[in-house]
DNA sequence: TCCTTTTGTTAGATTAGACTAACATTAATA
DNA sequence: TATTAATGTTAGTCTAATCTAACAAAAGGA
């Protein structure tokens, strides 16, 4: 079996998605669905039909051959597959994610298409992890449009990050949103507080400070949005 | 100014890197990287000379023009933005990485590319978390394939990330590779070891656990990685 | 310099995928 | 049921991108 051209898949993914949708899938759904006009949509019914991926008699219905619903579901899968890339993870938003997957869905190796979805997987596997990595991330892209406006987040900060094992600073803000910041606060890191750093672990460990008297431990990540002033 | 096709942005692509290579791009060097007959790369020469993207005369060598070399340039760099993406994040081989990145970097939207970006120098900007996370999950594909053979891992294990707090297990195994099991048997982790998990923070934080008589923290993901049975 | 090899160009064909205009069939409804 | 509206099809055109075969120019070597 040859291989489909980009266009000829979307064809298919089409008919597979408008036929879950209603029942059956007629011309003029394909068309409105791709934004082409009817006669593209028949000349491209008649190349499936010479391949054997769909049924259709003139004027009826189309309907996917096992082998064209096979190529078809192939087809939906990497778009979902992508655009859980684009939306869940990097935070694009659905009408643009869903888009370029239906561009990029048919250029992809099945490596790609293999360590994409092990990647998801990856992260699925410990939502907690997940929900810290992608909202790390979150945090990241709109500090950096943020700091397009600011310019000068106030020159004399170092933030948590930068202290060395025993010293202290005083903290200004908690940079960052959501779960992140309020969870900080819960702890007791508040504009004021007096926090020293007791020991940084290598390679993705958490740092270790002392707050208020108590031990904490924190991420390196969220150590860098704690903002302090010398004490 | 219309927007190029992506056949003709890999002709622009092409006459840039050749012209980085050696000083000058000519019709079979372009045909030759782009794997197309010399009728091809005139014809699209002649498209591109049109639209003011290249210099070039007849049987003379061809320059791009500062227009021609703006987009060139941005072509080269989407692609190299998605080879780090595919290549040194999702560890995919170079030569897939290169083929694929080529293929989509004409259909991605402009807030796709931008993400793209901050989610590298998002990794980029804290080393060591970038080689913790992509280590981690290089060990989570190669686990993945591990598994492949085994088929049956050992039945009645169960892993640290399985204890609740207070209870014990004594390793048998650990699995991954490379600085992540060293650094788990330099802390004195090795199989027979007696472990007591003692809590688990909430939301991406450590789990904290005792053995021989010391406290340490590990990473959720890491503690999945510690194979124990009952004591 | 003149012949040969390398490189570039032209001409013409092919394929895929879109379009519009015109026509055919089927479905809806008066 | 007869007409109209909606839907589907055919025919013919266009553009982009490729190819092969044949020819032309430039470069190199005897
Ligand atoms: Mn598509
Ligand atoms: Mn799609
Ligand atoms: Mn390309
Ligand atoms: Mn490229």
């Amino acid at each position: 079996m040859e291989a489909l051209t980009p266009s000829l898949e979307d064809y298919l993914e089409a008919i597979w998605t408008i036929s879950l949708r209603d029942k059956v899938a007629r011309v003029k759904d394909i068309a409105k669905s791709l934004r082409v006009s009817t006669p593209s949509v028949v000349n491209a019914l008649n190349v499936l039909l010479e391949k054997n991926l769909i049924k259709h008699e003139r004027y009826g219905y189309i309907e996917l051959t096992d082998q064209g619903a096979l190529k078809a579901k192939e087809v939906d899968e990497h778009h979902k597959l992508l655009f859980t890339l684009l939306n869940e993870i990097f935070g694009i938003n659905a009408g643009i994610a869903s888009k370029d997957a239906c561009k990029i869905e048919h250029h992809l190796s099945k490596e790609t298409i293999k360590r994409i979805e092990q990647f998801i997987q990856f992260l699925e596997e410990d939502q907690e992890e997940k929900a810290f990595f992608t909202s790390r991330f979150k945090d990241f892209v709109e500090k950096g449009e943020e700091d397009m406006g600011d310019k000068k987040v106030s020159k004399a900060d170092f933030t948590l990050r930068d202290l060395k094992p025993g010293e202290k600073g005083k903290v200004i803000k908690i940079k960052g949103k959501g779960n992140l910041k309020k969870r900080l606060l819960d702890m007791g890191i508040v504009p004021g507080t007096e926090i020293q750093l007791k020991k940084v672990a290598p390679l993705g460990d958490p740092v270790d400070i002392l707050v208020k008297g108590y031990h904490l431990s924190l991420r390196k990540g969220e150590a860098r949005d704690i903002l302090l002033e010398k004490v």
